[in-house]
DNA sequence: CTTGCAGCTACAGCGACTGTAGATGTTACG
DNA sequence: CGTAACATCTACAGTCGCTGTAGCTGCAAG
């Protein structure tokens, strides 16, 4: 039974939320989790707010969205009676652009398909692969990757189901 | 009339490439061109066989192959009696890859357009999508970022078609 | 009292560039 | 021939979202 209860060190912090210890300091660093209350020896106590701020940012992130807008999100959270347009727009937001990526990537797989059943499996020279490579005009579609339209969309660091 | 045909400057390789002038300096830095011989100013001087390498660079990022695939395939390109299995194998798991990100980002998609239509559109306190951002119970897949799963496949610097 | 893990700060590195600063080179015009 | 405008040079910082490391200090157990 300590002092207060639900005050918990970084790591299990850590193992409660999913997110990695060095995350959870990174994200205080970038302002998206406040800087909690320390213990006489200078470490990190956090409570069921700071964890569940965690879980929130980890599940944001494991559905794409960037930091800018999981601070955004968390904000909005906590102006329960303000009307949720903003969080709305931010998920279509999200969504047009998952959407977008998936058929820059569906683009990409269909020219990739292509050029791998078109090769004879014979020497580099006749290799319809490399050929293509070579000459974008071989290519069917434009699939041009339109300023980054296939860059990353979440990384995530494990599953929710832990390591 | 120049000393030889078809020797040209940084910029118009870019031009004619495709390849941004910072990037293709950066690719010589990676060991994907060449050092192209100097002026007697300094400057880089490149011929038709290094705009056609920048061109296969190019082309092949924009179909999400990572730097170091691209130079095996670049590697490859140059001995035309070897077997293409290995360009074939290259291209196969690019294929896979993508792939694998595109039905990640349409798990992303799916739970994605389940919170958004949930919404009712009313206050933040009952509004779904921030709901289901605070407890992942509420998401109906697994939907999880499984270590790069949908990091990035090809960022591409602009079109095919130029600026 | 020591051992060993957990936490602390601070910073380098990933991939694939992009953008900048400050110094030269080159070219066109007068 | 001078000079202005532009291209190119090197070198390095910044992007994004972390991850990993080094070198400390803190803390609980044996
Ligand atoms: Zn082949
Ligand atoms: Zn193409
Ligand atoms: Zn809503
Ligand atoms: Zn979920």
């Amino acid at each position: 039974m300590s002092i207060t209860i639900g005050e918990v060190t970084i790591g299990e912090a850590a193992r409660l939320s999913g997110v990695k210890v060095n995350t959870i300091r990174f994200y205080e660093d970038r302002g998206l989790l406040p800087a909690p209350p320390r213990s006489d020896g200078n470490q990190r106590l956090y409570g069921d707010d700071h964890v569940a701020r965690l879980r929130f940012i980890r599940h944001a992130r494991d559905l794409g969205f960037p930091l800018p807008e999981v601070a955004e999100l968390l904000d909005l959270a906590h102006r329960p009676e303000a009307p949720c347009d903003a969080a709305d727009a931010i998920a279509r937001r999200q969504l047009a652009e998952v959407q977008r990526r998936i058929s820059q990537l569906q683009s990409l797989a269909g020219e990739l398909e292509r050029m791998i059943g078109f090769c004879a499996h014979d020497r580099v020279a006749t290799c319809r692969i490399l050929e293509t490579l070579a000459d974008h005009a071989l290519c069917a579609t434009d699939h041009h990757a339109g300023r980054d339209a296939t860059s990353d969309v979440a990384i995530g660091t494990a599953s929710h189901a832990g390591p």
